[in-house]
RNA sequence: ACACAAGAGCAGGUGGCCGCUGCGCCUUUUUGGCGGAGAGGAAAGUCCGAGCUCCAUAGGGCAAAGGUGCUGGAUAACGUCCAGUGGGGGCGACCCCAAGGAAAGUGCCACAGAAAAUAGUCUGCGAUCCCAGAUCUUCGGAACUCGGGUCGCGAGGGUGAAAACGUGCGGUAAGAGCGCACGGUCACGGCAGGUGACUGUCGUGGCGGCAAACCCCACCUGGAGCAAGACCAAAUAGGGAAGCGUCAUGUUAAAGCAUGACACGGGCGGCCCGUCCGCGCUUCCGGGUCAGGUCGCUGGAGGAGCGUGGUAACACGAUUCGUAGAGGAAUGGUCACCGCCUGUUUGAUGGAGACAUCAUGCAGGAACAGAACUCGGCUUACGCGUUUGUGUCUAC
RNA sequence: UGGGGCGUCGUCAAGCGGCAAGACUCCGGUUUUUGGUUCCGGCAUCCCAGGUUCGAAUCCUGGCGCCCCAA
């Protein structure tokens, strides 16, 4: 876990974002193919700013686009991939309807209760905005990491109002991650590897 | 100009696009469209008081526990508010006070100091006696000093946060509220004022502090809380409600009826009175649990200005307004413009200058903080401008 | 949302009005050729702010923070 953290905040002060991911492709797959390659310089940060006064569709995020029930969260949490960011921690599990459906847990150690609120709304809205991210439906649980480990070079930097959410840092955060699991997914033959990733992740965090 | 005190107030605005949750209407009855609404002064802390809901009687008495504590009023109620009394702080505007009882009782007052509370004696003051010394002597003694014994005293020194009311005079062998005058404070009584706390005055008597130490006095408090609770559906599982206590005697063929006696355990979150329940049988069919749904769920001790009454809190009257209801938890995101503040560039005006005002460009900032049943308060967090008043300085 | 409990040195903690014990750690010194051990000394805004008291870690009030429980 601590060891993770390591890597993200130094990959972070790098600033290359897709290349977080870089090391568990590799390990996991030592002598496989590499096709993240092609695809790894788009950023979605190019992509948000047409997306916004995008005229021709509509995107709607009513009510059974959420996850409401706590068996729900208990599934997501059990059979879901994990992955972590640099301040989230990211399921991914399978969905058993047409449509992708979010979840959200603010926990009381992640900010006050505004904070906590606007925590929620730009991961909502990232969620709403960015419907290209999803290949097929999933199941989408996001986590806020605790305020203290959400900043964790706070201490190097002298100006306090650095941590504010935004919605175009929620996406540039968000994005890298989940398009990278859709292409791991995909090359390695479709969506019946949950099992299979769980474990492995869970080699890797010992 | 600076520093402060009190009061009332606001919580940047407008528009475009894309969204979320209720409500109403129309189509569809999966859904879609239109209209309109959508966080606060503290929504917070959960510190008090209530409404509302349930709990086997919330019925009485005693006790325990907890709380409150000057007086009068306001209020549904309050530990809240208003007005006053007393005390304290500040030069002042003004602010603060859990402010009953130490003469009901118990207890404590470390260290220091003689003594910390029925006063007492380390240094002392004084009287008297004894011993010794030296001086004077009319040889009888006189007065003095040192030491010791007895008695009286509560003045001075020193200690301490606090030393047995303070100061002055008298008084005495020395002294002492021992007496007197003035003053402080407390209790009681009389008179005057006030609804009252209390104030003024006179008289009598007294004089350590601590009750946010135990306690005494007066008053108040049943408990749990909307995840309370009600209904519906589904599954699981066997229980729930109503009636009947026992014995003896009398009567009766019996059942039954009447009278009398008696019993244990448990409940009513302590005890007593009081009251309810029991084992089994009979009759009836509903009952419990659960992040399933619906209701509770927002119109209420509601707000605004006006009039009347009241010093005020507040009350009354008529008018007017319509004001969030989520449930893994909505009330948002983004862009543009305007407005405010700060820093800075340039220009203009005023001025000797410091500087001030206006215009313009750039950069940055805009606090504390998010309803979870609802109200009345308290406390805490925090940005801004404004009104009135006080003090100091400068100028006229 | 409701109900409980606790804050004392870096850590574990005692102390319930009168000088803030102790153990481990750390720092400085001593012993030793050196290290360890031993010995000596040091290190506290008693979570914060007011109040009661002569005097507050303790008593009272209000905040802040942490932990636990019920669903």
């Amino acid at each position: 876990m601590c060891r993770e953290k390591d890597l993200s905040t130094k990959q972070h002060q790098s600033k290359t974002h897709p290349r977080v991911f870089g090391p568990y492709a590799n390990q996991e797959r030592p002598g496989g193919d590499q096709p993240t390659s092609s695809t790894r310089q788009e950023t979605s940060v190019s992509q948000r700013s047409c997306e916004i006064t995008r005229p021709d569709a509509r995107l709607l995020f009513p009510k059974h686009f959420r996850l409401l029930k706590s068996r729900e969260f208990d599934s997501v949490l059990k059979s879901g991939r994990r992955m972590f960011t640099r301040r989230f921690v990211l399921y991914v599990g399978h969905s058993g309807k047409a449509f992708t459906r979010l979840g959200l847990t603010t926990s009381r150690k992640s900010g006050s209760a505004v904070q906590r609120n606007r925590i929620r709304r730009c991961v909502r809205e990232a969620f709403r905005l960015h419907p290209e991210w999803f290949v097929w439906p999933v199941d989408l649980l996001v986590i806020a990491k605790p305020a203290t480990q959400r900043e964790p070079q706070s201490s190097e930097h002298p100006q306090p109002r650095e941590p504010i959410f935004s919605l175009a840092s929620v996406v540039a955060e968000l994005g890298p991650a989940l398009r990278w699991y859709f292409q791991r997914a995909q090359s390695s033959g479709g969506q019946d590897d949950g099992r299979a990733t769980k474990n492995d992740s869970n080699n890797e965090t010992q």
